[in-house]
RNA sequence: GCCCCGGUAGCUCAGCUGGAUAGAGCAACGGACUUCUAAUCCGUAGGCCACAGGUUCGAAUCCUGUCCGGGGUACCA
């Protein structure tokens, strides 16, 4: 298929050349449809270095043009010196047949082909049930994951967490404090203790499992609770079709010397030192702002250092991409991390850490910091059920990760009904519906149609945005956001609803009939790949 | 104080690697179902793109500063 961008771009760059002009041209969509499907400003940025009216030098530059009619029907220029193509309707018209011999691969590249691709995502450590932040996290983690293996990158989902640290101690204490209180006795909450009713359902059930008699510093507490929150985690991750393919914990690291091994080989380059009763990373010798703490006065690791394993760990599983993808919160870690493996000449090159904003929760209008500990959360769980794993997973991804996301279960629920994933099920739904009655009539879909019949003005703007998938999923893997797919895919089912209201796809004429059902076959292909990718279910009927 | 995000319609957000008239959904108002699903379509209304400078042929978009909100700057993760 001709990449049409790229066949104007070749254009110009031929008639430039003729004129003895090395310069890049830029070709872009023309904003508005009346100067044509494409333009490109090359005029205005040779102004100044020919010292010419830009409005001359486009005209001198389209009397260069070598011009196929068949693709390109009409030129012309603009002021202020804008070259303006009008893309030939037979062109448009041809690429319904390609789209549908292509099918479900229509829009993937070979980009990733034989490469690896670690994707670490979610990471919440068990302390307790996922609230809707993770689910951010989780879909906008799950979603590239997609969009690498649309591009056939072969992609591991990841999931890390630490299980050694104070968290988890305090949480084996969370869980005792309340098992004592329930025997009666005076429990010891820990002052940072987590406060959520989970913790009491936990302690219920290692009674019923353990006796009553328990001594408070017994490792049941802990274990238990791990294991439970962590089936609850996977489980709500499984609701919104999320499945990892390794879980990996600090504790490894522990066990297996890497940390061990770690630290030794920084010191060997004298980055680690002693001050306060602290254990330090002399960081600002790496060309960071200040130095980190590895291992606190008390003895325990930060899970800095653990992290900084891990990473050197998946440095050496030999990935040739490898995502992370943190909230806010971490942004301040990842550079001490990745300066620390480059320090013991580890190429961190294949590291891309991505990072999204917040999901403020509200609740009667009023900001709540949502706190795992301080139990003022809403649980992922909680709004799945309330939703469904569509509306889920299209509420977090039509959302840019950069931007700070409002979040109020009551207005959630409500306006789910709203929620613009319908618009684009809908649309899928119909199409589906109209092959079906088309097949009880004996027309089928083929690819095998007569592509000039689509003449009508809907039917060509559905066309030219069919024709920039391919575009969208490329740029999607580029900056690693999906949001990008859920607007096209929206303005995708716009184009086919106008398209519908204006057009009849099953007539009497046969061969009108059988072209449109290519056409809106077309539209099924790209409206399926799209969600697809997003994990967003295409249904048949609605 | 310093660093990172954000500030666009009443609300939630697109557009931000500079382009021609700033978009969508929700909310509001008015139309369209004897015809393949009205979860749709068509129309009206709604904007000093936070503010002030700068760069240039051209700025919502880039630079600087200010203000507001979120996060970080912890021997929490």
């Amino acid at each position: 298929m001709i990449e049409i961008k790229q066949y104007i771009s070749e254009v110009i760059h031929a008639g430039l050349a003729k004129l003895e002009i090395k310069e890049y041209a830029l070709v872009e969509k023309s904003a508005n449809p009346d100067f044509g499907d494409f333009s490109s400003n090359i005029a205005m940025g040779l102004a100044k270095t020919l010292r010419k009216n830009p409005l001359e030098i486009a005209e001198m530059i389209q009397v260069e043009l070598t011009i196929d009619k068949k693709i390109i029907s009409e030129h012309s220029v603009t002021p202020p010196g804008f070259l303006n193509f009008r893309v030939a309707k037979s062109f448009y018209q041809e690429t319904v047949t390609q789209i549908i011999a292509a099918a479900g691969t229509y829009g993937r590249t070979d980009t990733g082909k034989g490469k690896n691709a670690n994707v670490e995502f979610v990471s919440a450590n068990p302390t307790g049930p996922l609230t809707v932040g993770h689910g951010r996290q989780a879909v906008l983690g799950d979603t590239i994951a997609n969009i690498l293996e649309w591009h056939h990158y072969d992609v591991t989902r990841e999931y890390y967490y630490n299980d050694a640290g104070r968290q988890m101690r305090i949480l084996g204490q969370s869980v005792a404090a309340r098992y004592f209180e329930q025997l009666g006795r005076e429990g010891d909450f820990p002052e940072d203790g987590y406060e959520g009713e989970y913790i009491k359902t936990i302690a219920t059930e290692i009674r019923e499992q353990h006796g009553d008699s328990l001594a408070l510093d017994d490792k049941i507490f802990r274990t238990h609770a791990e294991e439970l929150i962590f089936a609850d985690i996977k489980n709500t991750l499984e609701t919104i079709g999320i499945n990892h393919d390794i879980f990996s914990n600090e504790r490894t690291y522990y066990d297996n010397g890497a940390i061990d091994a770690l630290v030794e080989d920084l010191r060997n380059k004298d980055l680690i030192y002693k001050s306060e009763g602290a254990t330090w990373l002399k960081a600002t010798a790496l060309g960071l702002e200040k130095d980190r703490v590895y291992y606190k006065s008390s003895g325990e690791p930060t899970y800095r250092l653990p992290d900084t394993a891990y990473h050197r760990d998946k440095l050496n599983r030999n990935f040739d991409l490898i995502i992370d993808i943190f909230g806010a919160d971490h942004a301040d870690t990842y550079p001490d991390v990745l300066a620390a493996l480059e320090a013991l000449d580890i190429d961190t090159a294949p590291v891309r850490v991505l990072i999204h904003q917040f999901v403020t929760l509200l609740k009667s209008g009023e900001r709540v910091k949502m706190s795992t500990r301080k139990a003022t959360f809403v649980t992922l769980e909680e709004l799945i059920k309330q939703v469904n794993t569509d509306v889920v997973r299209y509420f977090f991804i039509m959302r840019s990760m950069n931007s700070h996301l409002n979040f109020d279960l009551d207005l959630a629920v409500n306006q789910s009904e709203k929620n613009p994933v319908y618009y684009l099920q809908y649309a899928h739904a119909r199409i589906c519906n109209i092959i079906k009655n088309g097949a009880e009539k004996d027309l089928t879909v083929t690819g095998d149609l007569d592509c000039a019949l689509l003449l009508n003005e809907s039917e060509i703007s559905l066309i030219k945005v069919l024709n920039v998938f391919p575009e969208v999923m490329a740029t999607a893997l580029e900056n690693m956001e999906p949001q990008g797919i859920a607007n096209y895919l929206h303005h995708m089912s716009a184009e086919f609803h106008k398209f519908y209201a204006s057009c009849r796809v099953i007539t009497d004429d046969h061969d009108l009939s059988t072209a449109r059902l290519n056409l809106i076959t077309a539209v099924k292909i790209v409206l399926g790949n799209g969600l697809g990718v997003l994990g967003v279910s295409a249904p048949e009927r609605m």
